[in-house]
RNA sequence: GGAGGUGUCGCAUAGUUGGUCUAGUGCGCUCGUCUUGAAAACGAGUACGCCGCAAGGCGUCGUGAGUUCGAAUCCCACCACCUCCGCCA
């Protein structure tokens, strides 16, 4: 959510932000709803206080005659007040319905484009694998050393379902171990978060109202999380922080849970496009300045990268087009790691910087130097999504046997060196 | 799941026969006076949001919806916490 002054004082930067980012939202509509919206909260607030001052000489007057007539008088203004209140109601519903849908602005860097086709490179890192036998793809390798099991996962499931067993657990595990240590060694608390959470909080992240049908519902009205991004902004919900506690750097480690709804067609096979995973995420909430929104946006995405040079994977990264940010973002890398039999990067995380959009909407702000309640910052940066990270990983290090060589990082925290039958 | 209790502007509290509560007080905190410095004392200030150039005004007493001319106070629902009972990894 943008600030409405900001809006009405920069209203042909939204213009912009809505045609770059492919949306269709008519500022002017909303210019005119906020128009009325100021129009009659002047007239409601000044009943109100008609109200108000008869009420007072009302509380001190005696005489029951003379208090009677006022309460009379009183009740004409009533009347009118809530005629007026019942239209500034219908008002205020209209125009939360259109801040909601407000984009934020993409920042200058960020190129043009319609979808993910439209992304660029802007770096590269690493030697494509190349192998001296025809390489198997991940599903194949998993299979064979039992690591997965997707027909029963299926079974149990449904579509998208599969089991991790053995190996995979292990593997799995040991990525986990690894990440947990990598990403506290840089300053970042570890949170096992809560992933059924109130729809509030979605409000506040920008995965509500839009996206809805995404997301897993209960039948108490919570949704479960596609990502601990989620609960993590929810952390600091409603609150009012301190400026020397910033920034906060959280690493939080979920179950995530996506529906898919939209995608059924597309990464039927494999580990790929699951409904069900595991994901560690970075999140930051840091003062309200743009440099240091860009700064952070740097770091937390070189975190990512580091971590994929640590286990040798090559890989490069996107800056994402306008077309393919999402409403409350302002820039966003994507990195993407080398598949071998597919010949082609596979997206395995994001990193976005939203300005104060998601903080707005969370109401979480913090008291800066001069006593003034600001809103912060944030971020937010896959950190490593398991069993994505599965893929690259069988498929860069298998062997000639089908065996899979096993990254020197994650070697201690597996336990062996190699995995195979 | 059942029974009862609680929820007030950092913390602790006053306020529950509806009407100067336009929310008092203490602690804490900030600034000032005094002091060589500090403490103490004294004085001032100290929730958040919104409208407005300003003066000023409006709203918020867990949340929401009601009753009333008027609600912190009354009704209803929900939420959180506490105590007891039941159940349960």
């Amino acid at each position: 959510m943008l600030d409405i002054k900001f809006i009405k004082e920069n209203k042909d930067l939204v213009k912009m932000a809505v045609e770059k980012k492919h949306l269709s939202f008519d500022v002017d509509l909303l210019i005119i709803a906020d128009e009325k919206r100021i129009a009659l909260l002047n007239i409601v607030e000044s009943l109100r206080g008609e109200q108000n001052k008869m009420n007072n000489t009302i509380s001190v007057e005696k005489d029951p005659a003379t208090r009677m007539q006022m309460i009379n008088e009183m009740r004409l203004v009533k009347e009118d007040l809530i005629k007026k209140e019942e239209d500034l109601k219908q008002v205020m519903i209209e125009w939360q319905g259109l801040m909601l849908q407000v984009p934020n602005i993409p920042d200058m860097s960020v190129p043009d484009g319609e979808s993910d086709e439209d992304n660029q490179e802007i770096k590269a890192w690493g030697e494509k694998t190349s192998f001296s036998f025809p390489p198997k793809d991940h599903v194949e390798l998993m299979l064979n050393l039992k690591m997965v099991d997707f027909e029963r996962g299926v079974k149990v499931h449904g579509f998208r379902g599969y089991f991790l067993m053995g190996d995979g657990v292990r593997l799995s595990m040991a990525i986990w171990n690894y990440a947990l240590d990598f990403f506290s060694n840089r300053g970042f608390t570890p949170f096992l978060p809560p992933v059924i959470v109130h729809r509030e909080i979605f409000f506040g992240t920008g995965y509500l109202p839009q996206g809805e049908e995404d997301l897993y519902k209960t039948q108490d009205g919570d949704f479960l999380a596609g990502t601990a991004e989620v609960p993590l902004m929810g952390f600091h919900f409603d609150e009012i922080l301190k400026q020397d506690e910033l920034p906060k750097k959280y690493l939080g480690f979920s179950p995530c849970y996506r529906r898919e709804a939209g995608s059924h067609s597309k990464d039927v096979k494999g580990l790929i496009r699951v409904q069900e995973f595991y994901k560690l995420e970075q999140v930051i909430l840091c003062e309200a300045s743009h440099s240091e929104s860009v700064k952070f946006h740097e770091e937390l995405h070189r975190n990512t990268e580091e971590f994929i040079e640590s286990l040798g994977i090559p890989y490069h990264t996107v800056v994402n087009c306008g077309g393919d940010l999402g409403q409350g973002q302002v820039k966003k890398y994507d990195i993407e790691l080398w598949v071998p039999k597919e010949e082609k990067y596979r997206e395995i995380g994001s990193t976005s910087y939203f300005h104060d959009f998601q903080t707005r909407r969370s109401n979480i702000r913090y008291r800066d130097a001069d006593g003034k309640a600001r809103y912060a910052h944030s971020l937010n940066a896959t950190a490593i999504p398991t069993p994505r990270i599965l893929v690259s990983l069988v498929e860069n290090f298998q062997q000639t046997d089908g065996s899979i060589k096993i990254p020197e990082v994650l070697q201690k925290y597996l336990g062996k060196s190699i995995i195979s039958k």
